[in-house]
DNA sequence: GAGTGCCGATGCGGTTGCTGATCGTCGAGG
DNA sequence: CCTCGACGATCAGCAACCGCATCGGCACTC
């Protein structure tokens, strides 16, 4: 297992980098934010150890950097700040963890396992099919860049065709995943619904990105239709 | 996106059920690890939030009972305990994140986030004979690039012969896997039905995959015709 | 009380599944 | 090579179903 290890502090670099080739890793480190991204693009990590503070480039711009260039290498990030706004929004950057400092070293090791465990992830932080694209933690959905308003019920509906985008789900799922797992009603509802989420992410536009499944249920294209 | 909740105390069950049906997600609730090991192994939910402390069945071994049957649900666990071995072993037996009480419902959020968007679902392997494809999944039948619409009956006509490309399959075989078990009706109904699928998949493209076996059955071509 | 989101009911029209009858084809035996 | 019977292909037509749009009422919020 191969890591990149990015921290400007070289007393915490060198005491990770030891204690991490000493459990059987190859070990890389970076001591600024440019040299870390510039790292990460050329090699090809099984995971990376990234600090918040760095000079040149924090560490939320690098993962947006590899993010935005689809790099889903697995991030576990380090701060010093303890604001729990800070967390959610490394979290929702597309970094896959997050340790306060100072941490416990097993603490570190067991996340990082775990992380690795889970592999590169397949999917980023927004959910996007061509040119539709959808937030969850912002509750936000455009088509190119026309922002898109739905209602709750809409936006769970898409979420979870999204998510799927590609397979045909079936109404069965449908209801019960965007509706409740004992719904007892018509699963007309569904049919209004799709209808209404047409009615604004694809007429408008002349696309077909719900397709109807005769029989099966709906599909999402996963180029957005 | 459908959550399971598993968690003894009240206050915090419906705390975490309230918040969370407000954020869109479809929320079942458990009080205690039987009810929740019996609800996750009958429902299918796109993530579980399970307390470590329950009554009946602490969380470790629901995790563990989940994994030795090969269900992969993302699980996100909640611990009043804060040692931090404790959480080196949640993560090592499977959960999939981590959060130690009290926390904050923001960050519980992002997390939960994090862990829905990495659900990998294993997609079954794509059918296919020469240029011939079938995609269960997506219910997505192609010939080279071009997109085939087939009707249920036709797909799951399909689907039966490419799953035994290359055997000649007997009519009472299709009547039985295709059909129902308790099917009476007139065995003409396939040879109505390899007539459709033939008018789709084969005369257009002056192939011949699906072969007539005479007194034996049918037959599809390994290599697509 | 106006606005919004949600959901059940109803009706239309096209599609699908199936049947029964007819037509075509294969191959063994004369 | 021809005949005939059995098997398979095709066709038209009907009934049930499915997807979709629309309307009206209910609950909740502002």
């Amino acid at each position: 297992m191969r890591l990149l290890i990015v921290e400007d502090e070289p007393r915490m670099a060198t005491a990770l980098q030891r204690g991490l080739v000493a459990e059987g890793f190859t070990v890389e480190v970076a001591f600024n934010g440019p040299d870390g991204l510039h790292l990460a693009r050329e090699n090809s990590y099984d995971a990376i150890v990234c600090d918040i503070m760095l000079p040149g480039l924090s560490g939320y711009r690098l993962i947006q950097a590899l993010r935005a260039e689809a790099n889903w290498v697995p991030v576990l990030v380090l701060s010093a700040k303890d604001g729990e706004y800070d967390e959610a929004d490394a979290l929702d950057l597309g970094a896959d963890d997050y340790l306060v400092k100072p941490f416990s070293f097993v603490v570190l090791l067991a996340r990082l396992r775990a992380v690795l465990r889970r592999g590169v992830r397949p999917r980023p932080a927004i959910l996007s099919c061509g040119d539709l694209s959808l937030d969850p933690a912002a509750r936000a959905v455009r088509r190119g860049d026309t922002e898109i308003e739905l209602t709750p019920r809409e936006f769970s509906l898409l979420e979870y065709l999204m998510r799927r985008a590609g397979d045909a789900v079936s109404k069965a799922d449908i209801l019960h995943h965007v509706w409740d797992a004992h719904y007892e009603g018509d699963a007309n509802v569904i049919e209004v619904y799709v209808g209404y989420l047409r009615r604004k992410i694809d007429l408008p536009f002349g696309r077909h990105a719900v397709q109807t499944v005769r029989g099966a249920g709906y599909r999402l294209a996963t180029d957005g239709g």
